[in-house]
DNA sequence: ATGCCGAAGTTACTTCGA
C-alpha cells in the first residue's frame, strides 16, 4: 500500500503566489504537484525555497508568460518537456507540458492554450495542441504505470461544468470542437476524476476575479485530471481546494487534489 | 464573510487571461 496525493494548480505566476503555494505545500501535504502559469524563466524558479520545503523541482519556462513545473517529494525522474510533435504558436514552441515519474505514477503538467476568441490564431492552436496531445499520451495511458494528464484544459468538459452556460454563448472554452478534442485525448485511454463536491454542487476550479465572481459561485471546471485505468482504480477521493481561493493574493484557479492508494 | 481584477514588462500603459 503506497497513500499519495496529487494535485494541479494553476498558480497565475510563482513568484507572486510563493508564500501562499508553501503555506499551501505545509498544510495540505501533497506528495506530487503540478503547477501551470508561472509566467517566469527555468532560471528564476526558487528551487531553494522549494527544496526547504521538501519538493524537487522540474520546471520548464520561458518568460512572463505559460510556464508549467512538476514538485515531488517521492523523487523525480525521467522528465520531459512538452509533447511530441507539439505544435509552435508563432515561432515560438511554448512550455505548456512538461512529464515525469514520482515515485509509483508517472504525471504530466498542462497548460492548455486558451483559444482566446473561436476567430483568433489562438483557437486552431488550441485543437492542435491538444490534437498533439492525444497522441502523446496514447502510450502512457496504455500502460502499467499509473498515469495522469493533468492541468489547466481550458475547456468545460460539459455545460454543467459553467456556472451559466448561457452567459458563454458559442464563446471558447464550451465549443463542440473544444469538447470534441478533449474527448479524443480521453478515447486515448483516460478517464476524467470528477472531484466530489464540497459547498456547492459543481466543484468548479476557476473564478475570474471580477465582479465578484468567486463569492457568487461564478465559476467554471476546467482543470482536470484525466488519469489512465491503472490511476484512476487507486484514487479514494478528489476535491477542489477552494479555500485557496479565498483572501488576498489568491490564484483565479483553486487546486484539485487527488488521493492515491496504490 | 469568499468582496467588486491581477501579473509582468516597462515606467503610464499594454498584453494576456477565461
Amino acid at each position: 500500500m503506497w497513500l499519495m496525493r496529487v494535485a494541479t494548480w494553476n498558480i497565475n505566476s510563482l513568484k507572486a503566489r510563493l508564500d501562499r503555494l508553501l503555506g499551501w505545500l505545509e498544510t495540505a501535504e501533497p506528495d506530487v504537484v503540478c503547477l501551470q502559469e508561472l509566467k517566469c524563466a527555468d532560471a528564476d524558479v526558487p528551487i531553494d525555497a522549494l527544496a526547504a520545503a521538501g519538493y524537487e523541482t522540474a520546471a520548464w519556462g520561458l518568460g512572463r508568460w505559460n510556464g508549467v513545473a512538476i514538485l515531488s517529494r517521492v523523487g523525480i525522474a525521467d522528465i520531459r518537456r512538452g509533447l511530441v510533435d507539439q505544435p509552435a504558436f508563432g515561432d515560438e514552441t511554448e512550455p505548456r507540458a512538461i512529464t515525469a515519474t514520482c515515485g509509483p505514477v508517472r504525471v504530466q503538467s498542462l497548460y492548455i492554450p486558451n483559444g482566446r476568441d473561436v476567430a483568433d490564431p489562438h483557437f486552431p492552436y488550441k485543437l492542435a495542441f491538444l490534437k498533439a496531445l492525444a497522441d502523446d499520451v496514447r502510450a502512457n495511458a496504455a500502460g502499467d504505470l499509473p498515469f495522469a494528464a493533468l492541468g489547466d484544459y481550458n475547456i468545460c468538459p460539459t455545460d454543467d461544468d459553467v456556472w451559466d452556460v448561457d452567459e458563454w454563448p458559442g464563446t471558447t472554452h464550451v465549443t463542440k470542437d473544444e469538447r470534441d478534442a478533449l474527448d479524443a485525448v480521453k478515447a486515448a485511454g483516460l478517464a476524467d476524476v470528477y472531484p466530489r463536491a464540497l459547498k456547492h454542487p459543481q466543484p468548479f476550479t476557476f473564478w475570474d476575479y471580477r465582479n465578484l465572481d468567486f463569492p457568487k459561485n461564478r465559476g467554471l471546471r476546467i482543470d482536470l485530471a484525466l488519469a489512465n485505468p491503472a490511476f484512476a482504480a487507486a484514487v479514494t477521493d478528489a476535491y477542489v481546494d477552494r479555500n485557496e481561493r479565498k483572501g488576498k493574493g489568491a490564484s483565479d484557479h483553486a487546486p484539485l487534489v487527488v488521493d492515491l492508494d496504490l
